[in-house]
DNA sequence: AACGGTACCGCAAACGATCCCGGTAGCTAC
DNA sequence: GTAGCTACCGGGATCGTTTGCGGTACCGTT
């Protein structure tokens, strides 16, 4: 017993077809299609729920346009002072809380950047990311993380959840396997600036952000040269990645500086996951001239390396000689403690957040991209220092 | 050489006065006025910044409507399957992506959900937040991370953003000094599913995912009895937060059962930081009858009393057993390593972001707050155990 | 031939905000 | 008396979508 929602007639109605999973119906009489979507809808409309105060909202409670509830807000145009204070007190009342959504659509800026990731589990990211959420708010720009968990497929998935968020700048600290490069341009074709920090792409050219890998790896060698050490090997990380080559490169000429012949086997390639370290580990420790001393790609590397020479029986610094890069908080708890190349890493979030702010300001056009390179630190502790 | 704006004629065109101070034209052939404002504007549009392709693009192309384009793109409705087939050959060809801002504005639901966490820097909260985006991303929702910073103030300014945002659901894990409770409520006064994790809020009648901080508590304490340690102290964290009350029951329940004393002295409360830490290490190893154990309300805090102890000469765990909370990655790198209570830390992430999908699916109303506890587990290792 | 019914598509109103235009009231000045 | 100016306000287009509702072409029946 179907009634016609425009005429109440009920035997002229029949079936005509299904609209979006509903029955769709026709009145002969009032000649008009209808389902009985809308009646559901409304009557399912319940709620405690209650509905969120927009600027239509205040006007009408004022009696005025939302135009100038619009203007009143944000201080644009002429607007009579005690109107100002009405809306002003009215927005406190209903609790109005302006609508990003809408503000985005109609302004085209989100004040939201993207930030893709790698991974989340070593320190080093979350503290970048402290440092650039950090600069971000207090512009006033939010900022919405991805991981892309070292796989390019995550990453161009993030890119392009990034493009549909229409966030208005990018950080990027690439994936170990990402060899190709147009989910990167796709920022740049539609204006989206974007700034790569610690692993960059070389491919694009925009700003970056890093520290002085060579730098960093050179001084960490040389130290271990004059420390006494003969026989350097080098855990790098994976070749695709800038930041291993230069770390190498530092490595390879400080050996050179000291006249140390530099030898192929004793230069290993992690992948930077704990498996591969300690692989890594059992290959160089296990060898016939085993080295005397390692300078390893990064922390967590390191201390893979010394818990297994510590499980077979190696002593650390005497028999082996550590060096780590990026003072992960566990280098100093590890006993020995863990000398590392510090790097600044919650200056490295801020710079390139405050870098991409700048170009976000400026638009691409008129943005001049720069290369950052921020300087390292040598921290000797006990893993280097043979008494 | 001026073409008419609406029926493209060029010589049926004249001068008319000014308007605005633009030229303004009559056309003899379409019989309109027009100015050039339009055109100019899009002249204005310059650019090597691409125009980002919307469905009204994918519709003139095809020389269809916007509508049979949504149509397509989401198989709403009828649509012919070859036109469906050409809207997204062309959504492809003209690198469409979708607004989510103006998808999110019309079906009032943004896909994203907010996470307030008190800070970034321990290994907890980053590993939440992994489980946490783990669930929400292979469920089609966006993340948009808050730090409070342990500040109640950022806290309700992350509400704030969050509210404004207009997120489908809010996952919390509070400050350690949040005592208002009203930029909470806010989140259910419109219908937003909120759901804490690890520091909930009680006051709150919400769903909440914790561990069984009172067990785990307990196993703790037995274990560090039983293996012969009779004054054991506690190092509690704020009081505020439930679970510290929780593991210091445990602890109570724990000495007890065992008929040892509660002794006031024995406990002190830390604020959770590295400061406090120290303070209370120092507090409890300088008394006259030294405890010959401590329990820690965290890993973090039991590395600081272990690194403090060490300094002073004291041995772990001859003179001192110690046993935290948490299973801290640098629990097994410390030596000795750390006994602890493991808690299921991502499970947690995503068992609460599970809980709340479920919520933004059915809506507040039949919504039925559920307290989840999650199982702990002791971690026994050398700090805890004499030889 | 006419009509009921289906399959498909387009129109236009939302969503919540911004902002360009233009309007109006009131006042001054000539 | 009216022109011009100031100060303020409202109308309505716009951003990119979704979707209810109605229209149209066409096919099969009678």
């Amino acid at each position: 017993m179907i009634r016609c929602t425009k005429c109440n007639q009920v035997n002229a109605v029949s079936k005509s077809g299904i609209v979006r999973g509903k029955q769709r119906y026709y009145c002969k009489d009032c000649k008009s299609y209808f389902t009985l979507a809308g009646k559901e809808k409304i009557a399912v409309k319940v709620g405690n729920k209650k509905h969120m105060a927009t600027i239509v909202d205040i006007a009408k409670a004022l009696n005025i346009s939302k135009s100038t509830v619009s203007r009143a807000l944000h201080q644009h145009g002429d607007i009579n002072p005690q109107t100002r204070e009405a809306v002003l007190n009215m927005a406190r009342e209903l609790d109005y809380q302006p609508n990003q959504l809408a503000q985005s659509l109609v302004n085209s800026k989100t004040n939201t950047i993207g930030i893709i990731v790698p991974e989340f589990m070593t320190y080093f990211f979350p503290t970048v990311i402290i440092g650039a959420q950090e600069v971000a708010a207090s512009a006033g720009y939010n900022v919405i993380i991805c991981q892309s968990q070292e796989s390019l497929t995550t990453e161009m998935a993030n890119a392009h959840v990034l493009l549909s968020s229409r966030v208005d700048g990018v950080l990027i600290s690439m994936t170990k396997e990402t060899k190709e490069f147009d989910h990167f341009r796709a920022f740049e074709r539609y204006g989206i600036p974007v700034v790569f920090f610690n692993r960059v792409c070389e491919e694009i050219n925009t700003s970056k952000v890093l520290v002085d890998d060579y730098e960093g790896a050179f001084k960490a060698v040389e130290h271990l040269i004059v420390s006494g050490y003969k026989n350097i090997a080098h855990i790098g990380g994976p070749s695709v990645l800038r930041l291993s080559s230069n770390r190498l490169n530092g490595y390879m000429d400080a050996l050179k500086k000291y006249k140390l012949p530099v030898k192929k086997d004793m230069i290993v390639h992690s992948d930077l996951s704990v498996k591969a370290a300690i692989q890594c580990a059992q290959k160089l420790l296990s060898k016939k001239n085993r080295p005397d001393a390692v300078f390893c790609v990064n922390d967590p590397t390191a201390i893979q390396l010394m818990l297994y020479a510590k499980s077979k029986g190696i002593k650390i610094p005497r028999d082996l000689g550590v060096v780590g890069f990026s003072n992960d908080p566990m280098a100093s708890v590890i006993e020995p403690s863990l000398t590392t190349v510090e790097q600044p890493v919650a200056e490295m979030g801020r710079e390139a957040m405050r870098i991409l702010l700048d170009a976000v300001k400026k638009g691409l056009n008129d943005f001049i991209p720069v290369r950052t390179a921020l300087q390292t630190r040598l921290i000797v502790r006990q893993s280097s220092v043979r008494k």
